[in-house]
Parts: structure tokens; C-alpha cells; sequence
DNA sequence: TTGAAATATGCAACCGATTGCATAATTTTT
DNA sequence: AAAAATTATGCAATCGGTTGCATATTTCAA
């Protein structure tokens, strides 16, 4: 093993200091051109590597952002990475991923394992067990700037960035009153999340909107999981015709298609008993038949404008500070799961 | 914001000198059990965290493990992720992931980045389009370890956790053909990927112990995408009843249901017209109408295993250098879009 | 009591990049 | 040509933890 290149072996290859070898490798206008261009040439002719741990040793910078996300196993998911990913390696930041697995335990480990790594600044996205944000506090102490995106905390001062889920609420529920629907079931997350929270808010706007009266039967909140949602399947399945609904609006498309199953191998025919819309535009929905409808998150956008903003407060900018919830548009997509034949 | 404690701060409050402290820290058995006590305790008190760079500065290491995956958002992905998370974590192990999203160009701007950043090792799943492994020659260069999970490459001389490919292969095809098939499509990835080369050899061979002639056509390969799931679809339905496939045995669960997808909304009937079997049992699996047989990987274990592996070589472990291929078991999940009714 | 052995702690030189300040070299101005 | 202004580069301390070797202290046997 060859020993590694410092900014020593260059300076004496070079006859320069190593302040001036340290300068050059950073294109320092206080440099001459020249100097700056046989810099570089010979750190790349003798493959020098810079070293993050002396320079972060020094700065107290590590160049790093730490992200926590729920689940990574999903197409939104994916998205928010990809576009986070994207803005970060631009402004020169790495980035460090983990998941809690909806696990509040998990979340806070991985918080505390970040905070140890000294990263610059955190993105998060909650799980659903999160009950309070104590594990971010060392961040806020320490004056290391936090962005939730997606599943954010009520009243907490950071910035957020959110999609208009009121909105996209308000939105799928009303295209399912629109296709003659009455009695329409939510089956939704933890409303301490307030992205459920909003979401239940759209739902009961549209239907008031539509003077149908609300019933508190008709929500049913569990974690969104397979068994939740093959619960909830049955729970519609042990309902008379009276009381059964002629549509579910779901908070994901996972429990939606999982619902979807259970009904469908029990005779329930999709949308014409009930019509089903679901949330976030995953993969699944294109696989299910029928086809669900759901909303497209612009799941890209959403992680771009977050490592923006997380990066814009490390550079200190003052107009980011007050800003502390940025909410993106998102699209009702119609597919045949909620369509009723006329 | 308040500095950060050091050792030398420790020092001071205790009247010892920082090389005791950072003796005590790290638990030596050198000290005294009761200054270790005392130094701990004290850290404990003033809020000491040990600082990553300045200690991977002077000894060289870092504790970190890099991951690239082709892509993170499949059940049998992250499933391997906690695997290595939970034996990494136990040996101190943190990991840095990042995925090639199956593009070598990705795959090889990771694979740099990872290096620069000077992980203790990699572990690599490589991309499909991946040709050459010229990307990895720099960690062999300084002797860092490299494990290969899942998808390795032929010939490499690292180590590589797979799963027994062709017998999986074998099984699912002999249940095919145990099923009355008699025209098995396969459905495959680059066969320069040793994962599909192995299956492809897996099917060949079922086919030949029930004495059904191996036809080429009968094999396509693409990158298992929903695209190339689709046109295989279209491949399918443009034959006559005498070319058209009685079975198709697909190498990933995401290309199955794709075509089964397709083909089911051009009315054939699965599995009565043509019966399917994938890989994986992702969790789409027994989404789909029917639920689709599968080979189920042990996702977690080829985690644990990778991991464990690299540990061994991290640790100079002998015997562990001249294993260079560890190969799991995997079963036969059967469902129902592989039984043909009597 | 004394010296050997064992135990406990400290000294000081690293690891490699950064940067405020000082100095040297060059160019411009008068 | 001398002084001032500008440009180019170097000095040296610093970041915080690690570790081989040296020294100090205690324990034990002779």
C-alpha cells in the first residue's frame, strides 16, 4: 500500500509552501494563475487525494448533510433522494441516508449517530411513532440548521417543506363525491403527523362543501401497514349495506392496494361497490387492476427545494430563517379505481 | 453556541493528561478501572463527544463502511440494508449508501466518491449496465477490502454473497414444467451479470432433465424494466397459439407483474393461458391478481453475511481471504399464478 | 529493607489542511 | 529612481485524538 499524497509531497515536488499548495487546490484568486494550474496538474500527475478529516479537523465543517427518512422503499421516496442528491453534490455537500423505519427508537438513534458525525445540517421526514422532536434539540442547541420535508411537526420553528396536502385532501375526496360517492371511508395515519392531520381537514372540507355530514365511524386511523389494511378490509366487509361506504380515500397508496386485495378476494368489486383513491403515486398503483387513483407528489421537487433551502441557512442567508414552511403544489391523477360507470 | 468539549478539557477538570484520558474513553485496560470510572462519568457530565475526524486523522480509519446498491426502493433491497445496518452497527461500525440507480456512470462517480471519503471498505451490488469493474481497481489498489452481494462479477477475486441463482432457477422452472408447461419463456437481465447468466443456466438445465428443447427464442433479455416488461407483453401477444409461451419465468418480481399486467388487459387468462413464476418476493407479489410464485431471497442474512465478511478482511482475518464466494439458500414460494387447475 | 515486577500515568510527536499575518517580489505612480 | 500600491507566497499556530516510550508509583518477594 503506497502511502497517500499530502499537500507536503506537492509543495516539495513544487518547491511552494504547503499554505500555498492548500491555496491552489482550491483555486484561491489570491494566486497566480500559473501557480494554480501546476498545482493542480501535479496533484492530479502524482494522484493526490484531499483529506476531508484534516480539513474538517480544522474548519469544523464535514461537507455533510444527514438525511432520515421513514422507508426508502418506496418510488416518492426514491424521488426526494434523487432530487436531494442532486443540489447537494452541486453545492459540494455529501450526504449521509438512514431510515428509522417508522420506529421513534430507530429515529432517535440515527439523530444521535448524525449528531456524533458532526453533519452539517439534517433533513427529516418523521415516523409515525415520533411522538415529540426531544432528539432534535441537540441540533437546535447547537445552532445546526434542520429541515423536515414531507412529515413535519406542528408548531415546531424550523423550516418544513411540505406538499398542500389540505388541498390534495380536498381534492381526491371531492372528485369522489363528484363520481356519486356518499359515504366515503378514510383510512389514514397518525393525525400527530400533521400531514394527516391536514389531509383529514381536506376530507372534511369536501364533504361539508358537498352537505354531507361528517361521521367520526367513517375514519379509521392505524399505521398504514399491510395488516392495518387488511383490518380495515374486513372491518368494511362486516358492515351491512347500510352502513358499508361506496368509496375509501386511503392516506397511501400502499394501504390502499392492500385494501384493494383484501375486498377484491372477497367479492367486492372495485370502483362499483366502492371506488378507492389512494395518496403519493407509486408504482403499485399502475400494477393493481383496477388502476388507482391517487396524487402525483412531485417528489423530486420536494428534495431539491429542501437541500436548497437547508444549504441557503448554512451560507447564513437571513431571508431563509423566517421562511418556515414552503408548500409545493401536487395533482389529482384519475384512474379506473375511482371512476363509477355511468 | 457553546464550544465543544475535548479531551484536554476533561484533562483539566480531572488532573490528568489528555493521553489518559483518551485511554479511558476508549476503555483501556491499562487504567486503573477507577479512573476509567471517574473519566467516563465526567465526560458523561460535561457533554463530551468524541471527535470522528481528528481520531480518523491519526490512525488512518474511519469506521466507515460504503454500499452501492443499483437501486433502494424493493423489499429485498432494504431487507438486506437492515441486515448489514444491524451487524455494522454491532461492530461500530457506520455506513454511508448510495445507489447507481442501474447506471455504471452513477455506479463509478459513487465508487470515486466513497474512495475519496476513504471508507473502510465496500460493499457492492453492481448495476446492470456495469461492464468493467476498472471503477473498483483503486480500493484493490490500496488493498480496501471489497465484498460483492447479490450481483457480482465473473472472475472477480473478492468475495461475493450470492444466493444459489441456479438452483433457484432450476426450481422454479421444474415446478413450470411440473405444472403441464411445456413452452417456458424466460424473461432475463444482462447476462453478463452473473445473477442472470446462473438462472439462465438453472432453466436450461430443467429443461433438459424433462427432455423440453432449449429454443433461443424463448429467452429475452432486457433491463427487466416496466418499458421492456411491457414490450415483452407485446412480444407475447403478437405470437400465434402454436409460438406462444404456456409459462413465463421471469428474473425479477417487478418484470413479471408488469407483463402479467398487460397481458391480463388483453383478456389472456393467467395462469390458465400462460402461467407465471418471478424472483424476489417483493411485496408486489401478492399485490397482483393472482398472487405471483417467487424464489424468496434471505435478504437480511445476505446482509448480515456481507457484512461479517468484510469485518473479517477489515480485521486481517486469513481464513476469510480465501473464501471468495459464499452462497445462500433461497425456497420456492409457490402461488397461485403458477397453478394451472386440474 | 531493598530491588524486581507490575501497574498507572504523562510527554511529546504525530496525522494533514487551513488561514491571519508577515514578508517578498513585482508593477505602477510620481 | 524612489516610493507607493499591488500581487504572490511563506511562516507557524491550530484543530483534537492517538500512541510509543519514558517515568512514576505501588505491590510483592526475597
Amino acid at each position: 500500500m503506497q502511502k497517500e499524497i499530502t499537500i507536503y509531497d506537492l509543495a516539495r515536488e513544487l518547491k511552494l509552501s504547503p499554505a500555498t499548495i492548500s491555496r491552489g487546490l482550491k483555486k484561491s484568486p489570491a494566486l497566480n494563475k500559473t501557480t494554480v494550474q501546476r498545482i493542480l496538474a501535479k496533484a492530479e500527475e502524482m494522484g493526490y487525494r484531499h483529506n476531508n478529516f484534516a480539513s474538517s479537523l480544522r474548519n469544523k465543517r464535514t461537507q455533510t448533510l444527514g438525511i432520515i427518512v421513514p422507508r426508502l422503499n418506496s418510488y416518492f421516496m426514491t424521488s426526494i433522494l434523487a432530487g436531494m442528491e442532486d443540489v447537494a453534490s452541486k453545492e459540494g455537500y455529501d450526504l449521509i441516508i438512514s431510515q428509522s423505519l417508522e420506529k421513534m427508537e430507530l429515529e432517535k438513534s440515527n439523530a444521535s449517530t448524525m449528531f456524533n458525525k458532526r453533519i452539517d445540517g439534517l433533513l427529516i421526514s418523521l415516523a409515525y411513532t415520533t411522538t415529540d422532536i426531544a432528539h432534535i434539540q441537540p441540533f437546535f442547541d447547537k445552532q445546526i440548521p434542520v429541515v423536515f420535508f414531507d412529515r413535519s411537526f406542528p408548531g415546531v420553528e424550523s423550516t418544513s417543506v411540505v406538499i398542500d396536502n389540505y388541498q390534495a385532501a380536498y381534492k381526491a375526496t371531492t372528485h369522489l363525491i363528484e363520481q356519486g360517492c356518499k359515504k366515503i371511508m378514510h383510512l389514514t395515519g397518525n393525525l400527530t403527523r400533521d400531514i394527516y392531520a391536514d389531509r383529514l381537514k381536506g376530507y372534511k372540507q369536501a364533504l361539508e362543501e358537498n352537505k354531507i355530514a361528517f361521521d367520526e365511524k367513517r375514519v379509521l386511523v392505524s399505521t398504514l401497514n399491510e395488516q392495518d389494511a387488511t383490518t380495515a378490509a374486513n372491518t368494511i366487509l362486516a358492515m351491512d349495506a347500510e352502513q358499508r361506504p361506496d368509496a375509501v380515500f386511503c392516506a397511501n397508496d400502499l394501504s390502499a392496494v392492500y385494501c384493494m386485495v383484501h375486498l377484491k378476494q372477497h367479492g367486492i368489486k372495485i370502483p362499483d361497490d366502492i371506488a378507492f383513491a389512494g395518496f403519493n403515486n407509486d408504482a403499485v398503483s399502475r400494477m393493481i387492476d383496477p388502476n388507482l387513483t391517487t396524487i402525483d407528489y412531485p417528489g423530486n421537487k420536494i428534495g431539491e427545494v429542501a437541500v436548497s433551502c437547508l444549504i441557503n441557512l448554512l451560507k447564513g442567508d437571513e431571508s431563509v430563517k423566517n421562511t418556515n414552511r414552503i408548500i409545493l403544489h401536487s395533482s389529482l391523477l384519475i384512474r379506473e379505481s375511482s371512476l363509477k360507470k355511468k
